[in-house]
DNA sequence: CAAAAAATACCTGTTAGCAGGTATTTTTGA
DNA sequence: TCAAAAATACCTGCTAACAGGTATTTTTTG
């Protein structure tokens, strides 16, 4: 009996990560659906029936925490784990109270990952809270999956100070146009939707060697 | 018995920033001496013999870890606190090592790093990073300072799922120059100089009662 | 009750950011 | 060496944000 698998999560390069991931160990689990739009997670798990729902903590429309307290009002079959970019303590105390059965960082490796959701089956809980801190998102793999070239990297830098794209512009003795273009590319590698995800990304990934 | 400080940053401004911050809580602390050469900081501390000693990360010909192991070298009487740019782990560790009572960022509102400056003289050690700055942060007392109204963190509630002004319009059912001019107002009272500076305290902010 | 504080709303002009292009040069790697 | 990737630069048009106002109504509170 294999451990059937809905994947919850926005972003879909992560989400096929995940079911890459658990396809490496296809003996024990089975991605059923990947659902990319939050809003349609409940009608999944009712329809599918799963052993096992991963959560990514921040969506649109509606975030991991809301997600979960829906699934919570369906059914207490199906396991619950948060997979989250960061690991904050209040974040976790919000989703334990929510009933989850585990919370685990988009910073962990995909072999500790495996073994934690496994553990997690047989009935454990397992709340991931490595005061880790700034490695909020993993670099590696981060910057390895969205491709962000050098120049683009260097340019976030100088705008974490706070800059305008005109000051970086200076900064770096690049033509304003320049910086623009660059800033145009981040935002579609990075896909974000709102200017508050795009500071909230800054404040929080770690841009140094 | 006023605690006896000497800040050792040789940016002047900031020097005298954190010298105007601790003079809003003149009753508690009293700045003794502000050094803009690290290379004189060990002379002062001798000669006035501080209470607390604020050194800057980053400074020219001593840095700020060579200024802290000197200082440990002439005495344990003194707490020892490094400001820095930013939070990263590494450095953090080896100020740990070198015995420093604190390390916070000069990303933190001034209220927050006069309480945990409170705090360390009180004996508790304070190692800022992302992880905890939530959590350090003071809600009431930052509430209590700036005045914030019900309606404005009503406002910045919505803000921070990532809304637009006119969005939360919609959200409040409130016109949208209303919305705007609550923005107006909290940026007056919070006195925000960047777009970055207004998300990263939106992104860490506790607004929850 | 009267004054202060808070909340509401509107207006103008400016700037930054961003989406959606085009296009050339430089660097790099198979 | 040559094609792809990266970096450079420019243009238009639109929208959100923001600074600097004014002004009325509602709520709170001494």
């Amino acid at each position: 009996m294999k451990t059937k698998v809905i994947i919850v999560d926005d972003h879909a390069l992560f989400n096929d990560g995940l079911t890459l991931i658990l396809k490496e160990e296809s003996d024990y689990f089975e991605v059923e659906k990947q659902v990319f739009d939050s809003r349609q997670a409940a009608y999944h798990c009712l329809s599918i029936n799963p052993d096992l729902v991963l959560v990514d903590f921040n969506m649109p429309h509606l975030n991991g925490l809301d997600v979960v307290k829906q699934l919570k009002t369906l059914s207490d079959k199906y396991k619950i784990v948060v997979i989250s970019m960061y690991a904050e303590s209040r974040e976790i105390k919000q989703f334990k109270e929510a009933g989850v059965d585990g919370y685990l960082t988009k910073t962990m490796p995909a072999l500790e990952l495996t073994s934690s959701l496994k553990k997690i089956m047989q009935g454990e809980k397992i709340f991931e809270n490595e005061m880790n801190k700034k490695e909020v998102f993993d670099k590696d793999n981060f910057f390895k999956k969205y491709q962000l070239t050098k120049r683009e990297i260097e340019i976030l830098k100088v705008l974490k100070k706070g800059h305008t794209t005109e000051q970086v512009a200076k900064t770096l003795n690049l033509s304003f146009y320049t910086v623009e273009t660059h800033r145009k590319n981040i935002n579609q590698k990075l896909q974000f939707k709102t200017k508050s995800e795009f500071y909230e990304f800054l404040n929080n990934v770690d841009l140094d060697d």
